[in-house]
DNA sequence: TGCGTTTATATCGTGTGCGATATAAATATA
DNA sequence: TATATTTATATCGCACACGATATAAACGCA
């Protein structure tokens, strides 16, 4: 175990390379995976979320994925189209776009189930060990969108 | 005032959105850093590989920075319309391609020093634990490229 | 020498991400 | 009630990322 502690260390000693590149991994994983069923990863993403926490407006969909709606809207009427969702705006508050998966998105989430065993085999660690890599990433994720939108986060 | 508590979603709890979401979050913090040098997240590892291996061409480019030369070209073109960096074709191999920091690519460098030490305070953590963190994120994407490129990797 | 194959890079089309801006609905305020 | 402001979503333009394909140079081999 070699610490080089450089001022200017190579690629892969800097933490926002490691997780750049580690997300162009799993997203070559993923696209390897979800070919046959003709989705994307953010794509997969919208549908778990939507299978976890049920219908949602597009601008709690970005709440839970960290993306903002001009991201969103484009992904979402791709997988409208798709026939994946549904996309209505609610009667109450004609600004709000609610998003619910549709009977043909509802299947497909049951056909993905066999994906993210996959995906974990794929990692060649144990449990425990990617369950603390998780959590110390939500953790520095959190950190970083601190030092990011200053005047976004105040909702509370 | 709508108070969205981003309580414990099961999203979080998946390895592969834990480092989208950083590498959202890495990207959003770099994007405030760099916007004053007019550069963005990969221009910015270009530039970072350049100075630290020197000139290389565009193949041992995508290999340091894991990416296909049809993302590599088109974003080394923009960088020489900037005036970053040279592109020249070789004598002995005409279809090899170096790319070299041109002067201006040099001391915007230097500037650039200035970035990876707000970044690291960013993050909130201690040097020990971004390493820790590093090095089992360059694990976790070597074993994930053995499942998705297993016919890549034999020329070497 | 001739020619098929490999190699290095480039081009094209699609799908993200996001800053800037637009639009319409809801709300606040005079 | 009228209007300014805020809010939710959408549109536009640019820069990645990558699969598929193209192109030209170098190589292999009869």
């Amino acid at each position: 175990m070699t610490i080089t502690t450089q001022s200017n260390p190579p690629l892969n000693n800097m933490v926002c390379f490691s997780v750049y590149a580690a997300g162009l991994a799993f997203n070559r994983l993923y696209r390897g995976l979800l070919e046959q069923f003709g989705l994307t990863y953010p794509q997969f993403l919208v549908l778990v979320a939507l299978q976890q926490r049920g219908p949602m407006n597009v601008g709690q969909l970005g709440d839970a994925l960290y993306l903002e709606t001009n991201t969103l809207t484009p992904l979402l009427q791709r997988m409208q189209k798709l026939g994946l969702i549904t996309r209505q705006r609610t009667v109450k508050d004609e600004r709000v776009v609610n998003v619910a998966l549709s009977e043909k998105g509802l299947k497909l989430n049951i056909e993905l189930g066999c994906v993210p065993p996959q995906v974990l085999e794929a990692t060649h660690l144990p449990i425990d060990e990617i369950s603390a890599l998780t959590q110390k990433l939500n953790t520095l994720a959190e950190a970083l969108r601190e030092h990011t939108q200053p005047n976004k986060r105040i909702a509370l």
